[in-house]
DNA sequence: CAAAAGCGTTGATATTTATCAACGCTTTTT
DNA sequence: AAAAAGCGTTGATAAATATCAACGCTTTTG
């Protein structure tokens, strides 16, 4: 169960890790199984947990005053799922978390992700490297939205994240780009020609 | 010229500084002034250099096929310049960073900056807690652009952000949201009524 | 297996936002 | 002091995108 969480510190970490040291990552990672829909985070809890997806797909999304969900963020293998906000600043969360598909998570208390990265350097160095390629992901896509038309911006997911198109919905794809299900249909036909 | 720095720093660490990490840090930054427009970094090149503002405003855009600027980040005192997806990534970078105000800096080299974190764990402290804030705030910033309209999205930029408001001219901070000038024009003229 | 829910599509129309051009005012440059 | 550049505004119009409603098809659920 934990071999790809292991699998993935290594990969992002440059000296490998000691037999204590998985111990101590193993301990604080528990499996967690969730079934389609079914919440990781609901909106108004802090977020007290983050979750290492080892097999499914969830996603991360605000619902605003008209009861529109707005997906900020798409999840699947080798991703972490957490609201960080929240989890960092200890607020209630703006967003539900739930499992798009059945999913298989390993998953730990913010307070035991904050021990590991004291005590283990690789973890300590992997989560660094995770909030900087977190804030290079989220730049770019802002980048994207405010530069671009729909159209381009549909165009580049698709170039850079063809998994998630093959994973998810149309419909969630739309309004992870901020736009409607009608548009995207419509940017598709298009693009055909 | 160092004291803001030192300042921040401890402000964003749990313990205090040596007078030896002291030190260190101030040896590893370099003051550098900027006149009116001039580039920190250029669309390009690689960024090699953080910059640590301790009196002026700055912008970071990228320039679309039409020439047109998009602002991606506006920076005051306090704020940390650079392009951290080519500094971390040594990629050659999207954007560039310029002046907007005659602005001074204390600058180190992204290897400096590794340096630091390794050997004055309260620098490390006050990185790791950057990158989340950059994050989270990023998260909000696309949070809001695809599920607000643009009047919306003003109107919670300048609750948040009022410094900003008095320090860019109107058509900077319609870049910042995305949208034109002259839309930012007519939607405070009716916020008005 | 029947019913319901989910999904993508299309058409008609409304709304939002962009574009282009022009103007007056202020600030900066020469 | 004159000229130029920067800034915000307004009007007319065009383009992008949203909204609402309906439909067929597939998948899920009872």
């Amino acid at each position: 169960m934990h071999e790809n969480l292991l699998a993935y510190i290594k990969q992002h970490a440059t000296s490998p890790l000691t037999s204590d040291e998985e111990a101590l990552i193993v301990t604080a990672f528990q499996p967690k199984k969730l079934r389609k829909k079914q919440y990781f985070l609901e909106e108004g809890n802090v977020c007290k947990y983050v979750g290492f997806i080892v097999k499914g797909a969830m996603r991360q999304y605000s619902v605003d005053d008209k009861g529109v969900e707005h997906i900020v963020q798409l999840y699947i293998e080798n991703y972490w799922a957490s609201d960080r906000e929240s989890a960092v600043m200890l607020t209630p969360s703006k967003y539900y978390i739930d499992a798009w598909e059945a999913t298989e998570l390993l998953i730990a208390t913010v307070a035991d992700m904050l021990d590991l990265i004291e005590r283990v350097p690789s973890f300590g160095q992997m989560t660094r490297l995770m909030d900087q390629r977190s804030f290079i992901v989220s730049q770019r896509r802002l980048n994207s939205t405010i530069s671009n038309t729909a159209e381009k911006r549909y165009e580049e997911f698709a170039d850079n994240h063809p998994q998630f198109i093959q994973r998810f919905p149309q419909h969630l794809i739309a309004s992870f780009l901020g736009i409607t299900k009608e548009t995207l249909s419509r940017i598709r036909k298009q693009a055909i020609k």
